[in-house]
DNA sequence: CAGCATCCTATCGGATACTG
DNA sequence: CAGTATCCGATAGGATGCTG
């Protein structure tokens, strides 16, 4: 994929974000409230944990989700968007309304 | 980079088209008007070639610029945003305020 | 349940050299 | 000038199995 992380360009940067093969849909899945791992999982199959874990992470280290895990088991931890996370809708939006206008409408 | 030409979810389909090393940026200069390939080269180094020819075809084959080759030597070719490519510019702005509001402020 | 460890592959971006 | 043709290394994403 792209290779943003050395932006200097705000698109590049902004990118860099929200690019990965299931950061949009996470997003657009979290903006709907509070989701548990596996509720993620289910929803977006057939993603595997690991690249589940590995998005979610890089999600938590660019502040745009919140990580909270609770206590006693079973293990339960539960993901949300952070302000940040939440700033982006407007820019998810204009996005999704692109592509469902100009190319999902073309097939 | 995100694997996103099977994308169902529109926001990913819109991520395909744009996502890439030195897309944004084409798009960017393009918006400015025509230019030559060795023009948009000289002003995205290092980009090889063979890159820049890569990211130029696809923005190509996805409708988003226009490529023109003029008769003789030495070769000349110009590119240019078709009116879907000049169509992307609100989203390419909302995406830019926010990276730098948001990314490059922070640094 | 929510991961982590390991291994594997496809793809992407890049370096370099050659061509009409 | 504007590409092709090769070769290469890095890495993103995925399959599978184990764990607190």
């Amino acid at each position: 994929m792209a290779n943003n992380k050395d932006a200097t360009c705000p698109i590049a940067a902004t990118l860099a974000y929200i690019s990965g093969r299931w950061k949009a849909a996470i997003l657009h899945h979290l903006a709907a409230g509070t989701r548990r791992f596996g509720e993620i999982a289910v929803r977006m199959p057939p993603i595997s944990k690991k690249v589940l874990t590995q998005q979610l992470k890089e999600l938590e280290r660019d502040g745009l989700i919140r990580r909270v895990q609770n206590p006693g088991a079973p293990m339960r931890v539960e993901y949300s968007l952070t302000d940040l996370g939440k700033s982006l809708s407007t820019v998810l939006k204009e996005m999704s309304d692109w592509g469902k206008a100009n190319v999902l409408a073309k097939k």
